[in-house]
DNA sequence: AAATTTTAGTTAAACGTTTAAATGGATTTG
DNA sequence: CAAATCCATTTAAACGTTTAACTAAAATTT
């Protein structure tokens, strides 16, 4: 069953050069020739070891794939679709993905992955925030290297970042021509930088279409953005603010929270309150109502991420690019027209 | 930077053999050469190059993960999850995971999977529902195979597989203990058999507990358990059956599509009905009120079926063990004490 | 003390490729 | 027509390991 270059050079009366000429089309070599050498590999179903070309090419064909534990094992399959999307295309490129995770608290003891150890890959994707300890690590190794969704303290790798800014606009902007002028932005954690580029473009749509920000109407002091301080800070908002029509949060987890809030405490959602978050998460379709968002590709993140490792790879001069991707307004039922007073 | 057994084996002042039998414990070496050596291995910061030990070993270390792209790309992420533990396991185990996927109509022209052809995985892991076209010429290679959540037709392989009776019911005897008796099922793809084996265990808890089966109360005619399918089937229910006070759903996404309906309807939940579905979606906990439900335990399931591939592929001798999964039941707030008449 | 066994280590082949250098026949050039 | 050039192909070394076969010294047996 397993045949090697040396039976096709056999059955095919060459050399084994010849033949790895002809797999590679590295070498001129004569029609003739090489169709019979073709017909052989598909006779024997020839196909070259891995191994063997790893071994003398000194390329292994693989990419690494490095994310934390709680990114990896966290309910919401944010980077683990972003993978899929790599995989995807590593896929038509030839090459295969050797994932794995690493702890948030990395330190100097840990070892570092495997794959970078034992030479196992030709360069690495990184997604997610990561400790600065294993970037400096991992530095030392030249290997080249594309973030995804961070932007590391020492930046020379290309990057994969989310246009939040824009998303933010779309979002508030589909409020507005809803008619709604009372919009509240729900956020937290604004230190980092998605969610306050987020808050940028919220209030960049506001003076845009000449609506005054209202610093009331903007609470960002949860320090985690999950479904809970959602609700929390949905209640605070609502207590002191009769008058607010719309709510964009900064992501879904918190929208489901201030979903929950309104839904407890008689508003209607979208007769009363249109609601907008940002993501577009697998549960978002299945509240009640199914939720406006905007639709982070992820698939497609993953995808230019392995294009822009390849490059690397291939070219050696990784010039550090940056690809923002676009995101997409997702209208569904959360959002409607604000009613007149 | 990139040091070799050679570099090591110098540097020890012993041949490169030596160096090899420390490394893999292979042959008896006296305490002091071990020590040496050991300690230049830590100094040169040596690691074996994957390729050169998969060339002559015939051991490439991965383990290839095939699974078909509509289970690949479905927003539910539950093979993904599963794939999450096998790489968990894998990593402890000093295996990589290659994943791939292959369409659902894989014909006998389309190509197999790439890490079989070029012989880079020493056994394969499937998960869910694959052609038998594929299973037919992956068999070919033998390579030891193991199966999740699937029951292939000839089957002479390790199987992972849920505990569906159990789990179906655990979920009727909790509404049981609250107090119901005319408890519904709502079910879908009846061929399926996991599916079938859960209105199995329901049937089975109501007969222990001595209430009778009644046909009316079992909804399995729709085609797929989805959400939409689980609303509609909730409608013909409710239409017909205006005494019923619980529903146990053949999975998540049917109940989620119950609870729309009843919401819809002015029931309750749990108040007026209790539900509870199977799967333990990441999307439960988001609901209104959140679903009591079966756990199946993905990251278990990937890392059992590691367990057995790691020991088909080191013993070769696979015999074709089963290993049922246990279930577990998750109360959330969809159930309730059936209330008094 | 000679013969045998054990122990610790070395030598060299093998794994399956790629590729620089060599070859030898055909074609072109002066 | 000899010399130079070109072309298709072969030879052989290299990649970094493992391991069977060998060796030499030490320990044990007779």
């Amino acid at each position: 069953m397993k045949s090697t270059i040396k039976d096709v050079a056999k059955k095919a009366n060459v050399s084994i050069a010849t033949v790895s000429f002809v797999i590679n089309d590295s070498k001129p070599i004569s029609e003739e020739t090489k169709t019979r050498v073709l017909k052989v590999i598909k006779e024997l179903n020839y196909h070259p070891s891995k191994s063997a070309v790893s071994l003398v090419s000194g390329k292994t064909g693989n990419i690494g794939f490095i994310l934390t534990d709680d990114h990896f094992l966290r309910t919401e399959p944010f980077y683990t679709t972003i993978f899929l999307g790599t995989e995807f295309e590593a896929r038509s490129e030839g090459y295969y993905i050797l994932l794995t995770s690493i702890r948030p608290d990395f330190s100097e003891e840990d070892p570092l992955p495997r794959f970078i150890l034992n030479k196992s890959v030709d360069g690495i994707i990184i997604a997610g925030k990561i400790p600065h300890t294993l970037i400096e690590r991992i530095s030392a190794y030249k290997l080249p290297t594309v973030f995804i969704d961070y932007i590391p303290p020492t930046n020379s790798c290309p990057l994969v970042l989310i246009d939040n800014i824009q998303g933010a606009v779309q979002a508030t902007n589909h409020l507005i021509d809803l008619g709604h002028t009372n919009i509240a932005f729900i956020g937290g954690d604004i230190g980092h930088p998605s969610l306050s580029h987020r808050l940028y473009g919220y209030k960049q749509a506001l003076e845009n279409a000449n609506i005054s920000i209202k610093n009331n109407l903007i609470v960002v002091d949860a320090k985690y953005p999950d479904k809970q301080n959602g609700f929390n800070s949905a209640k605070k908002l609502f207590s002191k603010n009769k008058n607010v029509t719309a709510v964009f949060a900064c992501n879904d987890a918190m929208a489901i929270g201030v979903l929950h809030y309104l839904n407890d405490n008689g508003y209607k959602v979208p007769q009363d309150v249109s609601l907008v978050g940002f993501d577009d998460v697998e549960a978002d379709i299945m509240l009640h109502p199914p939720l406006t968002t905007i639709r982070v590709p992820k698939i497609e993140m993953g995808v230019e991420a392995l294009k822009l490792i390849v490059n690397s790879v291939k070219s050696k001069k990784s010039l550090p690019k940056k690809v923002l991707v676009p995101v997409e307004l997702i209208v569904r039922e959360s959002t409607s027209l604000c009613k007149p007073k």
